[in-house]
Formats: C-alpha cells, structure tokens, sequence
DNA sequence: GTCTATAGCGCGATAGAC
DNA sequence: GTCTATCGCGCTATAGAC
C-alpha cells in the first residue's frame, strides 16, 4: 500500500474511533484491526499516539474549516448560510456508522487528558469557528437577516456552544431528528 | 472509618476525577491515592467499575434534581428561576480545584463506553432536566415573563444542550467569565 | 513499509491474612 | 474494613528480521 494510503487510512479510522468512543478508548489494537496492518506498523507512520492526535487534528481543522469558508463566501442571505452551518454538524452525526460528535466536541471532554499540542489545536478550532460566526452574526444584522438582542460575538459563542452540545446529547435520545429540530429552534431565536 | 464515610470519599474523589478528566481516565488507582486507602479496598465498597459508576449517577442525579425541584418551586419569576438554573452549571464550573464540566456532560461524550445502567442514568438526567425546563419555559411564557418563537420542549432541548456544551467549551478558554457572559446573551435571547 | 516478538507498565479484579 | 500479594489483560512503544 503506497505510503499516504495507509497514513490516510489510520487518520480515518482514528478519526471514526475518537467521534464515537474518545480519544481514551481509542487505541492502536482497535485501529490495527480495521485497517488491517499490524500495531506495530502504525507506529511507523505515527511513532507516539500524541503524534497521531495533532496530525488528525491538523487535517480535521483544515478540511472543516475550508468548507466553513466556502459557505460563507457564497451568496447566500446569511441567515440561510447559518442554517447550512448548523447542517455541517447534523452531516457529522450522520457520517458513516453513525453517532458520530464533532472531534473537537469529544476532545473537549478528554481536553485535560491531551498533550498541549492537540490541547492547542482544539482551542484553535474553537476559535476559529467563533471568529467566523461573529463576523456572519455581524453582517446579517446589518443587512437585516438576523434580528437578536445581544451582540454578535456572545452569541456566537453561544450558538457554537450549543451545536457542541447538542450533537454529544441527541447520541443519548433523539438522534438526528431532535438536532434538526433543536436547530429549527436555534434558527427562530436569532430572527426575532 | 466508618464504612460510608469511606464510600462517600471515595465517590467524591471519582466524581471529581470523571468532571475534569473523563470517565476512561479515572482509575481505582486514583482514588486510591486521592482517598488514602489501597485499590483493593476500593473493591470491597464499588466491587466493579460498572458498579461504582452507578451508585455515583444515582448519588448525582439525586442531588442535582433535587436541587432544581427546590429552586423552581420557589416563588421568584420564571426568568429568575432559569438565570438560577443556569447559575448551577457556573457554579460547578468552579467547584472545588476548577475547571469541573457537569458529570453528565462528560460521560454524554463517552456514554458509548459505558455500561448499559449507567448510559441508562445519564439519559434520566438529560429527561429529567428538559422535562423541568419545558414546563418553566411554558409557565414563564403564559405569564409574559418570556418572549421567544418556538415551542418550549425544543427551546429546553436547546437551552439545556447549550448548558453542556458551553461548560465543556469554557474550560478550553474563557472560563468562568466566558460562562457568564454566554449565559446573559441566553437570558437576552429568551426575552425577546 | 510491514512483519514477529517482546518489553514494561497500568489497569480492573480476586484470594486470603489480619 | 483494610491490608499485601498477585493474576491476567490491554496498552504504548521498541528491536530487529524480511
């Protein structure tokens, strides 16, 4: 298998591992059986399991945040590019095997148990996903799309917070139909 | 020492140990150090993991919802009730050494590693929270002390969905205060 | 690049003395 | 009720053959 391959592969079902069962019960046993390769040869690709976290994490923030960028720069009304931010994460919970939280959510609760290199780069996905939810929150109000008392950044660590949350809870009853409706919810909060 | 001071150390030191770490983290060998006592006698009280699990959410649960049935029963307006409510969550926030998440909202991110009793208790706690919050929602609304679009089961659901994350997401950055203010912008959303 | 084999540790759990 | 001693397992990680 050519070399990026197999990378690709660990980081996948890493990845798949973590959003379902953290980050503490993930291991190289369980990935060594579902790629198919030894524990040992995961080592080669990825010497410690800190190593493996921040290079999961590195791909995870940039594929997430190129397509938060994307959306935001289309022409959408702002209020209908949150409703498709907000879909982002009903998509996480649908992927795959399902019951799937975003990485960074999961890794929030194992947050004190990480290296401070992966501790950092869940925080810069924080931040990152604020910052950008401030300046949509910011606009949409101006143009009239939004109406909410408050302030734009407030509440977008608000909503951040809550899309976080939500996609951890609706694993425990509700599943995808209780996040589309908790988001409908979300969606009359900031229009009125 | 008496047999259920000993116990009641030893669920103290595991509650606190699965607030900031998690659950996969905590181990007897922990609370072994923490409490004083070797591992083994940790066995004779919570023979298994599973077990000792239980009787904490059953102890946590208890008291949480105890708590909220007092507060809502109390005479202040509805909108008071919830800044209260919410008052809760901060307030574990700084329990104690810091930086403690709600040990439901911690064991939501890893409800898929747990033992059948266990999830079964996390999920009571989730119902039991919303269903207390949807009936407050709707008192408050009947009597003009909230203002908001939707229905009151879905804004509980958010609401609540809200309160975890935000309390997992401030210990990342922010903390306490980030807390506070989030929680002033939920009140400011709910009364407009 | 992947393998076998193994080191060394921490884990949950048990047996039996006191 | 707490102790010492120990079991067996799964974990991360390394050495060295192919």
């Amino acid at each position: 298998m050519a070399i990026n391959d197999t990378k690709t592969a660990i980081l996948d079902s890493a990845q798949d591992l973590i959003q379902r069962l953290g980050a503490n019960a993930m291991s190289y046993d369980h990935i060594s059986k579902s790629v198919g390769i030894r524990k040992a040869s995961i080592h080669y690709h990825f010497p410690t399991k800190e190593n493996l976290l921040e290079s999961l994490l590195e791909r995870y923030n940039e594929n997430f945040l190129k397509i938060v960028d994307d959306l935001f720069s289309s022409s959408d009304p702002e209020d209908k590019k949150l409703l498709k931010y907000m879909g982002l994460f009903e998509a996480t919970l649908q992927d795959g095997d399902h019951d799937k939280a975003c990485l960074c959510g999961m890794l929030g609760a194992e947050l004190f148990t990480l290296g401070p290199a992966a501790a950092d780069r869940v925080r810069y996905f924080y931040n990152e996903n604020e910052k950008r939810l401030t300046s949509l929150l910011d606009n949409g109000k101006k143009k009239g799309n939004f109406k909410f008392k408050g302030n734009s950044k407030k509440l977008a660590a608000l909503i951040f917070s809550f899309l976080e949350g939500a996609l951890l809870l609706v694993r425990a009853e509700g599943g995808v139909k209780k996040f589309q409706s908790v988001k409908e919810q979300m969606m009359d909060l900031v229009k009125s």
